[in-house]
DNA sequence: CGCTGGCACTCGGACGGACAGAGTGCCAGG
DNA sequence: CCTGGCACTCTGTCCGTCCGAGTGCCAGCG
């Protein structure tokens, strides 16, 4: 329905945009890029894209910039994903190899993609839903007081204290730890509720009591956990925004700090691939006047946790999409050797 | 030196600045604070308190407005600590009760300050060299696999692995647990390494390759762990900080990332009592706009870390004051209790 | 039918002068 | 030592003008 003409107008409007930050008019239009047309028909395919939505007038007698339907349509269809160079892969990957531990890793990465792409960035812990057990250990601080450490497979580790009904043995507390772990051990989190459920029929009557309070610490420890945590970096970049500043930055550091409302936008996201939500198609207000570009990551080629980006709606999609595709693959490796 | 009257104006000054955030004249100053005396001899007091550097116009023929210097005269000798009311303590206390871990103490205190003060809060996590050991905990993952899991007074849990130079048996495991919580439960972190310095000799030579690989990991955990952590928060509020806004902020959006900047700045406040850094006084120049109020806080009488707001000079001093006072003290009795 | 050049029109931003208001410093008098 | 008065200075604002960029439309051309 777009002649191929205006798709180019447009991408090259988006394209100027992006990079002067001002509205851009047709006869700079034709000017910067040689599209063989006079700036009369730029015009004229001007009024058309706005006619559909894709560009705006800031005020009469103004350039046009894209609008949010706009920078879709160049993101569906006018401009590819910018791959890395060789030096940049060489860069990420050296980062990211010094990581000791998961923290690290995670710090690292919510480093290297702030810097890569200029923006906030949002990396996703690892979450335990999918990931499998490495191993439960039980300790007795106490008589009556049992210290619970789950061991994931991607190295996280929770600990929970258990206030025990009764005095608890040390023979009983190594039995249980051996059960348990030969239940759990090496599978996926989600399938342990079902696996523990009958363990405490195999215990004497006064301990059973013990035992269940530990199962059920257990399960809440998923449960609460599946809350997942983030880290985010990179917010002195949101001073690069705009002139309106104070007004958009606000709400947008208000997001960050909740980071129920940024899980929910990284949930959100489709599960596979790379999504990139653009202004008003974030369902949460305050980033009305963001976008967020956001992939999965995982060890193997499953994922099991997101990261991503938020940055203004006008922002270099190519470059950053590439950048957060690049990580979030090296990201994956580092994780799958550990 | 300064007489009586001076300082009151001072006061005033600052006051009604902090309120406004405008330059405040002669005349505005006798109208709202009665200070019994007409705005001429005011503007002589001020040209004196100008001479002497405690205050400043920011050009001829405005108000003016105080310098650092002059905060630091009327955080020193002009104003008290402001006193939380009973409500505001008991909303502090009923939030910080809901805690379930040490994660979710230091979360809430950041928001509770954040949201207090009205700028932007910096917890530290209880160190471990102040610390005592609660438990060392070894688990045999592997026959030559160990981990380590070690936990403290104020509910900090720290895990390494330790690779062992040869297969390591439960039995001896056991030994090296009992042992080493003998010598070293409830003792301070800072004496550990003496404290264990000669345990490998009680065990059989071929032991002794994994017992020393055990201790040398738990004093690396010291050493490194000794590198704090810290979590911050309610950076929405750097909107609030002036009309000067980008210029101003991005250095304090990066400072905040760096937290070695931070652990820097709250490591050179004094140990005992509140410290007020007032702008120039912080060694970083990203934050030489702002102002550092801190406080050690800690289970028993004794500090294990520090927590503070960040904000600009402009603040309320006082009210800020009370708030971090009154939230190190609630915090030191939830860790006291758990 | 689509492209082009020309033309009149509109609007925002920059420039500059005038003006009001707030504040100061200084001085003479109580 | 305080006070009232006075002249001065500086900023922020308002207003009118002007310029440039950009547009929409139209008639003509291939």
């Amino acid at each position: 329905m777009l002649s191929e003409r205006r798709l180019q107008v447009l991408r090259a409007i988006v394209q100027d945009y992006v990079g002067t930050e001002e509205p851009v008019g047709s006869k700079a239009l034709t000017e910067r890029h040689n599209l063989g047309v006079s700036p009369a028909t730029v015009r004229n395919d001007m009024a058309a894209l706005e006619d559909e939505g894709f560009i705006a007038q800031p005020h009469t007698s103004a350039g046009r910039i894209p609008t949010d339907k706009g920078y879709r349509l160049f993101v569906d269809k006018l401009a590819g994903v910018k791959p890395m160079t060789p030096p940049e892969r060489r860069a990420i990957q050296n980062f990211l190899e010094g990581a000791v531990d998961l923290d690290d890793v995670v710090a690292r990465t919510v480093r290297l993609l702030a810097q890569l792409t200029r923006q906030v960035a949002v990396v996703q812990y690892p979450s335990l839903t999918r990931s499998t057990v490495r191993h439960v250990e039980l300790l007795s601080l106490a008589p009556a007081r049992v210290m619970l450490v789950l061991i994931t497979d991607t190295g996280r580790v929770e600990q929970r204290m258990v206030d025990c009904p009764a005095p608890f043995g040390e023979t009983s507390l190594a039995d249980l730890r051996a059960r348990l772990n030969s239940r759990v051990a090496g599978r996926r989190f989600t399938d342990v509720p079902t696996l523990v459920e009958d363990l405490p029929e195999g215990f004497d009557l006064e301990d059973r009591g013990t035992v269940s309070a530990v199962l059920s610490t257990l399960l809440e420890t998923l449960v609460e956990e599946n809350e997942e945590r983030l880290m985010i970096g990179g917010t002195a970049n949101l001073t690069r925004f705009g002139h309106d500043f104070p007004l958009t930055i606000r709400p947008v550091l208000e997001a960050l700090e909740e980071q129920v409302v940024l899980l929910k936008l990284l949930g959100e996201a489709g599960d596979s691939g790379m999504t990139v939500r653009i202004g008003h198609e974030n369902a949460y207000e305050g980033l009305n006047s963001t976008s967020v570009v956001s992939v999965g990551y995982g060890s193997g080629g499953e994922a099991v946790a997101k990261l991503g980006v938020v940055g203004p709606t006008r922002m270099d999609y190519p470059g950053t999409m590439g950048a957060v595709r690049a990580v979030a693959r090296y990201v994956g490796q580092i994780l799958a050797e550990s």
